[in-house]
RNA sequence: GCCCACAUAGCUUAGUGGUAGAGCACUUCCUUGGUAAGGAAGAGGUCACCGGUUCAAUCCCGGUUGUGGGCUCCA
């Protein structure tokens, strides 16, 4: 063991460098090399991110860290987003600063200001930005005490910050960092000086709720990016403008799937082209889910305010709820299954050989979803859920949960899904039940998912108002996240509506409710599926699978067999007849993203055969229609063919 | 719901304080062409809606609705 005073540094590559006295991590990066202390943005000792100035004086590991490192990219936006801050109080001194965060791909800063900022500021901030790295200026971490922090800052007439300090726990001084008169709250690390951030561009201007509360004042956002090489930036952008190009509204409108308009905001008017899709997707759950035991129903759409009372929607959910008034009666539009479910439960009487029941809908639900919260397919006021609730005993919970868990990625596979993320969300304030019922319900849920091998995480008072639940989630194109899948232990609902079953004593018991989706909403899931694809959607799911093209008119009865023998196979599949080039007929189709286009010329109609060739512009050659008929067929139900014994 | 921006032909968009252009699509005509755009002509717009300023508003101002990006909330 190394002198206090005499540290012996371990570098990555195993070999030690052994040092007289306290040495900074400039000073190491230094000794190896001149063109590393250049390139150094911070250090990593043992594990802890610290500046480039941080004195080692005790025996450790340590990693310099360049902008080659991931931790020296986010080191990078992090001082960008202080070098943001600078400019935004040097230009408009009134700004009162909060936090700026390092996020992925870039940063952003929340602020308070008299003025309202919008995307024509940013060329003068981002020259202020410039201006400040180019004067270099060294930044330098202090540390104060709480007292001396809020004086500070008070002085400053920084109330938010103050508050920030405030609320910190504990009395461990607190770091700063500062460049020129510019001087933040921070834990850091940063870069050694602002000449370090070389390439950024500011992004957008957002609201934000300060402390991410709705009923706290709305402060200003401005997002930026930041990288260390010019190229790094725009292949960013590059990527960026690919993503939107994925955007499932903009592809709906290419591929005429579906619109939404003024007078029914939040709800969608589905084309043929897009209905087929959705008939598809329907269609392969309800398959999946008949052989597994689920039973399909049918409920109202408007069912009386009473029962939403005694579910306790009414009072939980009311604004969300559309509501009308008829004959002197409320009603509710339904914005969920499960009390409808309940009522057909409650039909007759129930024992335990019935348990688990599992009732399934694809049910029509309304929302009334605040306006700012729509968004394309993705957040809608009418959706339709792949529903399904399981009446079950406490004991049955657990294999439920398991069996679920296998059949979404089953599900989520043949979408060709891979990336999921999960999560277990706790108890929200808002709820109904008592807290042992709550208690018993994570239980069950974390169990089930910990006798998995998948990674998941916990989402404290993210639960349901009557359950804790498993949220499944996908991203979209430019990888925001939205929840899909779920499933969520419900004691309270039952017990709510009268629920009973009699148990193998004789006695009468309410049964545990599982509330559970694959898709979550089929509008929801195929507009990832849409963004997932780019439009090429897999032929099972395609809305025309197959074009059939004449060359000249002298091929339209040719065409017009081949369309009818493929419709009557359950194809989807067009005849394309018009006065128009193969070449300008292969383009458009291709574009539209139809999996199989078929041309049909003088040779092919004399030999009663079919060319084949593919969206992505592959010749198949010439085959016969039998055998091309085969081959869709086998891929169409490759995808997913099963039986009662074949799961 | 809150903050910022946007709304022009079916789609993508240009543009101006003096009632609007383009490309694609559409219609008609010519062309019957073998694997990602053949040619010509024509038709198509209360410039989202309501109010205000002005001699005059698609353009400036206010409001409404919707959309986009965020925040909050959620499948």
């Amino acid at each position: 063991m190394g002198q206090i005073e005499m540290p012996a540094i371990t570098l990555p590559d195993g070999k030690i460098l052994q040092f007289v006295q306290p040495v900074s991590v400039l000073e190491v990066a230094a000794s190896i090399g001149a063109n590393l202390a250049k390139a150094a943005l911070a250090g990593k000792v043992d594990e802890t991110l610290v500046d480039t100035a941080y004195i080692i004086d005790r025996d450790a590991a340590l990693k310099i860290i360049t902008e080659r490192e991931k931790e020296g990219l986010e080191v990078i936006r992090h001082s960008c987003a202080h070098l943001f801050a600078q400019s935004l109080k040097t230009l408009y001194p009134e700004t009162q600063i909060t936090i700026g965060p390092v996020i992925e791909d870039g940063f952003y800063y929340d602020f308070a200001s008299p003025r309202n900022f919008n995307e024509e500021d940013f060329a003068a901030l981002e020259q202020k930005m410039n201006e400040l790295a180019a004067e270099d200026l060294t930044v330098s971490r202090k540390v104060l005490t709480r007292d001396e922090a809020i004086n500070l800052f008070r002085s400053k007439g920084e109330s938010y910050k103050v508050e920030i300090i405030n609320d910190i726990p504990g009395d461990e001084p607190l770091s700063f960092y500062q460049q020129g008169d510019f001087i933040d709250l921070c834990r850091g690390p940063h870069v050694p000086s602002t000449g370090r951030i070389k390439v950024f561009k500011l992004l957008k201007v957002a609201g934000a709720y300060w402390r991410g509360d709705s009923k706290n004042v709305m402060l200003q956002r401005i997002y930026g990016t930041a990288w260390a090489q010019k190229k790094d930036l725009e292949d960013y952008l590059h990527r960026i403008e690919e993503a939107e190009k994925r955007d499932h509204r903009k592809l709906a409108k290419k591929l005429d799937l579906f619109h939404l308009q003024e007078e029914a905001p939040g709800m969608v008017f589905w084309h043929p082209k897009g209905w087929a899709v959705y008939q598809a997707v329907e269609q392969y759950i309800r398959r999946l889910i008949n052989a597994r035991g689920y039973q399909e129903v049918r409920t109202p759409q408007i069912v009386n305010r009473v029962l939403w009372e005694r579910s306790g929607h009414w009072e939980k959910f009311r604004e969300n709820m559309f509501t009308l008034r008829a004959d002197e009666h409320d009603y509710a539009i339904k914005p969920m299954n499960c009390p409808c479910h309940v009522q057909i439960f409650n039909q007759g009487l129930k024992s335990y050989r019935d348990l688990p029941l599992r009732l399934a809908e694809f049910g029509s639900c309304h929302r009334n979803e605040p306006s700012g919260a729509l968004h394309g397919l993705m957040r809608v006021r009418h959706f339709v859920q792949d529903d399904a609730h399981i009446f079950c005993t406490e004991e049955q919970i657990q294999s439920e949960v398991l069996a679920f868990n296998r059949l979404l990625f089953k599900a989520y596979a043949d979408f060709g899904f891979n990336e999921v993320i999960i999560k277990l969300s706790t108890r929200p304030t808002l709820r109904v039940g008592s807290d042992e019922i709550w208690d018993k319900a994570e239980k069950a849920l974390e169990t089930a998912l910990n006798h998995t091998e998948l990674s998941w995480e916990l989402s404290p008072g993210e639960g349901a108002f009557y359950g804790p639940k498993i949220e499944y989630s996908c991203k979209d194109s430019l990888g925001r996240i939205w929840q899909c899948g779920t499933m969520q232990v419900d004691f309270s609902m039952p017990e709510r509506l009268g629920a009973q079953y009699i148990a193998e004593d004789g006695s009468k018991r309410v049964p545990v409710m599982l509330h559970r989706a694959i898709l979550g909403s089929i509008e929801r899931f195929i507009g990832i599926l849409i963004e997932e694809t780019a439009g090429a959607l897999p032929v099972w799911l395609a809305p025309v699978q197959v074009v059939v093209m004449s060359i000249t008119d002298a091929q339209a009865n040719a065409v017009e067999t081949v369309v009818h023998a493929l419709q009557k196979q359950g194809i989807r599949v067009e005849g394309d007849l018009r006065n128009e080039k193969v070449g300008f007929k292969i383009r458009e189709h291709s574009i539209q993203r139809v999996p199989y286009l078929l041309i049909i010329g003088d040779r092919e109609a004399s030999s009663g055969q079919v060319a084949v060739r593919t969206r992505n512009g592959i010749d198949l050659g010439t085959m016969s229609l039998q055998d091309f008929s085969q081959k869709l067929s086998l891929e169409i139900e490759g995808h997913s063919v099963e039986t009662e014994m074949g799961r």
